[in-house]
DNA sequence: CTTTACATACCGGCGTGTATGTATATTTTC
DNA sequence: GAAAATATACATACACGCCGGTATGTAAAG
């Protein structure tokens, strides 16, 4: 072939993206060459190497690509200003797995990051930018542990900073857990599940003498 | 160099496999390459060709290493015939979080276990290996948890079998998530109230006319 | 003298990066 | 508005290095 139209460049842009998710995803990225992204793209690295710097350059893109559901924690953390912050934390929770249960391409991106070997080696450069990622959702968490506590329903004994950290890690071990092996659990139906026994423990017990309040 | 004593060849054999731990955990398993391996140990390719059959081998050889507290846990199993499972399942999952914090050798395996890349690609000799004794933690766990349900600590709304699932992931996101930041944390000292929070989850509230029995 | 425990040398393959070819879209010129 | 010039969007070909595997050398242990 030879040159096509800008739309077709774009769209073959799109493919090289897509293919780079479907090929890193089964073997990890180290292992993976842009000889089989090219395959899988039905364009040769000729193609690759227009639209990309390098290997780098390529899977940067690709990362860049995926929305992680910060806003949704966000806007939970803002309406919590006038509702229960554990609810919230249920909810968010929730849509979360769902999401993950139901977006091939958020699951394909999560299961990237999470099993791809994504932060050996020397991927500097987006590994940066999941980091910042992490730490805003560990700041958005620890707020809304924190106004769950000033609302009174969080466990007095619990500290929201820990908290945070523990319910993070909750999740992320769910997310982790569940892509090894997705068809053992039918995640949407049990996340509701998954997400009230832990939250059940943080929660304040309201051992009778709180309903004066 | 010429001939060794024996003594001296079960050393570079066991050099071999430290320094295939130390790379590995670095780069993660498709990017290590026998030269790195080599000259972390201090040797060349040739010893390690001696000393195993190929690269597949020596990574088999390195994860037979490495032994989980299986036996811990089903220790605990046992043991909580007589005392509260519940509680065992704490102290277990409280000497998992210290023995990851302080032991070296077992952070570095767990590392690679969980970031290095292990189960994609074709490195199927060791996942069956990993998938049968993550099999046999999730059975030991569900045992677990319904002694807790026969005992009459867990939650009766809670099912047996999801509540060891999700332990499991909180675990592995616990694992994970420490691994990636082992300062942000003081594992050891903050495990028991890590542990605690999710534990109150599961645990059925004594609404006080639970005394009598 | 044979076996062991390696080191060294060699080979084929493959992967990255780059240089070059080329047909077409787009722009420029008249 | 058609032809010429040029930039675009790739495919192809090439150079280089490195990796895994194997074949061979070799000095000391047994």
């Amino acid at each position: 072939m030879a040159r096509k139209t800008k739309a077709d460049a774009l769209a073959t842009r799109a493919a090289i993206l897509d293919a780079a998710e479907a090929v890193i995803e089964r073997e990890g990225i180290p292992a993976t060459t842009l000889n089989q992204i090219g395959r899988e793209a039905g364009v040769t690295r000729g193609a690759i190497y227009w639209h990309f710097k390098d290997k780098e350059d390529l899977l940067d893109a690709m990362v860049a690509r995926a929305a992680f559901p910060l806003d949704d924690l966000r806007a939970a953390d803002a309406r919590a200003e006038t509702t229960d912050a554990l609810d919230e934390l249920r909810q968010f929770g929730e849509q979360a797995l769902i999401r993950l249960a139901e977006d091939p391409h958020y699951r394909r991106v999560c299961r990237i990051l999470l099993h791809g070997c994504v932060r050996l080696g020397r991927h500097h450069l987006f590994i940066a930018e999941e980091e910042a990622v992490k730490s805003n959702i560990h700041d958005a968490l620890v707020r809304l542990f924190q106004k769950a506590r000033d609302q009174g329903t969080l466990d007095p004994a619990i500290n929201p900073e820990l908290a945070a950290w523990s319910f993070g890690s909750y999740m992320r071990g769910l997310y982790s857990d569940w892509l090894l092996a997705p068809d053992r659990i039918d995640l949407a139906q049990s996340a509701s599940a998954i997400l009230g026994t832990y939250l059940n423990g943080v929660r304040a017990r309201d051992d009778g003498n709180d309903a004066a309040r």
